[in-house]
RNA sequence: GCGGCCAUAGCUCAACUGGAUAGAGCGCCAGACUACGAAUCUGGAGGUUUGGGGUUCGACUCCCUAUGGCCGCACCA
């Protein structure tokens, strides 16, 4: 039997074919086929009761003709019926479950069933992209988790992604911080700990201009210089970029994150001058109070908003990059799409940029990519308010790492005495940073999100641990039985599913394909982090109901196939959101 | 002032972008280890989806409105 990665569309496919057969005009028809409450089946099509609205028919009498016309190959994988209004209900046989579960057996025939929807695109993903001369804090930590998240869900799909850590290298904040450097830099600072050395005169320039018109002055000119190539300006600013990329890399290490290009704004300094005149030349830009401007006269907003792409003082700003960024990405990568993660209060910004971008590319006839904003929000204390340290202070990133690692330590120790204790050190590490990463992931990314220590490392309800204790525990019984996850020659001798908890496991597990697809259509990995939560509980449910170490070879060989799909498509998913999994812990 | 986002169980969050009786976890109550790992599982209680209108076969979802919160708005990114 030749079985569909994504059920759903499959059966999307079918009903469409025989729509015209039932009577239906195709092109007025989408079946509208998704995932179903388990109550109903597994999958429902939805697409009859619009279409009947539309041309005042029954619905019913619709739903009816179709599943008449379907052809074999459906009914005998599935249930088909007709219930409330007209919805119809699909669910699939035991002999479907088998199949599908038999054909994707490995991670590489997962990849190459998900991997045609975008396969041939290319994305460029714009994720982290600090600015440099500061530490990184928890602020920076969505945009990384989420961006990483992203780039393997395109890349399953199929796509080529491009990781660019677009860094803001270039901005009106070097101004300030060259204009400290030059006055107030310590040497002995900057040898032992640059970054902090970085962000002390960066406060003080700041604070400084703050205070004096004629510092600000100053430091306008600083970065006017910098921007014009000043050989002493461009010395001071090298050393900043070089020293916070080099600790910047220690995070990214970390986290498991590689960038294919770090391209920051002062990569396109010497392409601005092209986007001033085509923009002007396409009667986009225009000048405004001394500095050069976009307007939309359709928005009711950016109408009066301008969008300014050169300063007053001549110098280049963050929509002056973009827009190089943008072109960049489509003559340089050929990109089909552009990402950009960060977070929702640049959504004016991007809303601008890619108005601007959209009618840019229209009047030179270059072709648009698809652009999107990934936005996400605040993360707070349990306060509700931004998180701070106790003192008020900004939370560093690495001393966040630091404390996830030590908290999920006290806790293997506590629960997991007999492993040895350089184990238990690498258990944390992942169980720490998974816990921090998935706390993000599992949560819809537009929303703000509450960070609570106890609730991320509780190992209880849709957390990492869970995820990853589940994954341990199919571990443990390999190991216990001596078997091998995927063995082809245990498998062979497995019998029919049957058991409740048997089957509704393998029904959810077929539902991989659902989330995968979900979760990078939005661009929301909380989709697939939901899944894997609920793929686990199903687990837990058939692992508590239905032993596998029993003594008849053909159910111990069917619920070893199911613990080892299980564990293919929970740790495939795990790494799909960035994750790192364990064998015990 | 203009605009954007948000408001779901006591708490933290879902609800597949308009589908069926709004679901989980925590907490609370009651159960399950001589069981392949109890970091688990099985039940129970808990809701006028902030209030009020509207659109339609159907609304947490779309529109209007009120209230409350977060955020952005001329040279920061």
């Amino acid at each position: 039997m030749n079985v569909a990665f994504n059920l759903a569309a499959d059966l999307d496919a079918a009903l469409l074919a025989v729509a015209p057969a039932a009577g239906l005009e195709a092109s007025g028809f989408a079946p509208e086929v998704r995932t179903a409450d388990a109550r109903h089946g597994d999958y429902q099509a939805n697409g009859v009761l619009g279409y009947a609205k539309a041309r005042k028919l029954n619905p019913r009498d619709i739903a009816e003709k179709l599943v008449a016309a379907l052809p074999a190959s459906v009914t005998d994988s599935y249930n088909v019926t007709i219930a409330g209004p007209g919805f119809i209900n699909f669910t699939a046989k035991p002999s479907l479950l088998a199949s599908w579960l038999r054909t994707f057996d490995t991670t590489a025939h997962l990849r190459s069933g998900a991997g045609t929807a975008k396969s041939g695109q290319t994305w460029v993903v714009d994720y982290s992209s600090p600015n440099t001369a500061k530490q990184m804090h928890v602020g920076h930590l969505r945009s990384m988790v989420i961006g990483e998240a992203i780039c393997r869900l395109l890349e399953f799909n199929g796509a080529k992604v491009v990781r660019d850590n677009h860094i803001g290298d270039w901005g009106t904040g070097f101004g300030m911080l060259i204009w400290a450097y030059k006055r107030h830099l310590d040497p002995a600072k900057l040898a032992t700990d640059p970054l902090e050395e970085f962000e002390r005169l960066y406060t003080l320039g700041q604070s400084a201009a703050k205070a004096d018109p004629a510092v600000l002055d100053e430091s306008r000119q600083e970065l006017v210089k910098l921007q014009s190539g000043d050989a002493d300006n461009l010395a001071i600013w090298k050393k900043i970029n070089d020293a916070t990329l080099e600790a910047f890399q220690q995070i990214y290490d970390r986290l498991g994150i590689k960038f294919d290009v770090t391209l920051g704004e002062s990569f396109y300094r010497d392409q601005v001058d092209r986007v001033y005149r085509e923009l002007t030349e396409v009667g986009l830009a225009q000048e405004s109070q001394g500095a050069l401007v976009v307007f939309h006269p359709e928005h009711p907003r950016f109408k009066t908003q301008p969008f300014i792409m050169r300063k007053g003082d001549g110098a280049s700003n963050y929509a002056t990059t973009d827009l190089a960024t943008a072109l960049y990405r489509l003559e340089h990568f050929h990109a089909d799409g552009i990402v950009v993660v960060t977070d929702f209060r640049q959504a004016d910004h991007f809303e601008q940029l890619y108005l601007t971008v959209r009618k840019w590319f229209a009047e030179r006839h270059y072709r648009l990519p698809e652009l999107q904003h990934v936005m996400f929000g605040t993360v707070t204390g349990e306060d509700g308010k931004a998180l701070r340290t106790r003192d008020g202070g900004i939370i560093k990133l690495k001393d966040l790492l630091a404390e996830a690692e030590a908290r999920a330590l006290a806790l293997v120790n506590e629960r997991s005495s007999d492993i040895p204790a350089e184990e238990k050190q690498a258990i944390a590490a992942v169980v720490g940073l998974a816990s921090v990463q998935y706390a993000d992931l599992s949560q819809n990314r537009s929303s703000d999100y509450v960070f609570a220590w106890d609730k991320m490392i509780s190992l209880e309800g849709n957390t990492a641990a869970y995820l990853l204790y589940a994954g341990a525990r199919i571990h443990s019984i390999f190991r216990k039985l001596g078997a091998t996850p995927g063995d082809a020659a245990t498998e062979t001798a497995a019998s029919p599913l049957e058991t409740p908890a048997e089957l509704a496991l393998a029904r959810k597990l077929v539902k991989f394909a659902d989330a995968i697809r979900l979760a990078t259509d939005t661009l929301r990995p909380h989709f697939l982090s939901l899944y894997l939560y609920e793929l686990a509980g199903e687990f837990s449910g058939f692992y508590a109901a239905d032993k596998v170490a029993v003594d008849d070879p053909a159910v111990r060989a069917r619920r070893l196939l199911l613990c080892a799909r299980t564990l293919l498509i929970l740790e495939t998913g795990l790494n799909l959101l960035g994750l790192r999994t364990l064998t015990r812990m």
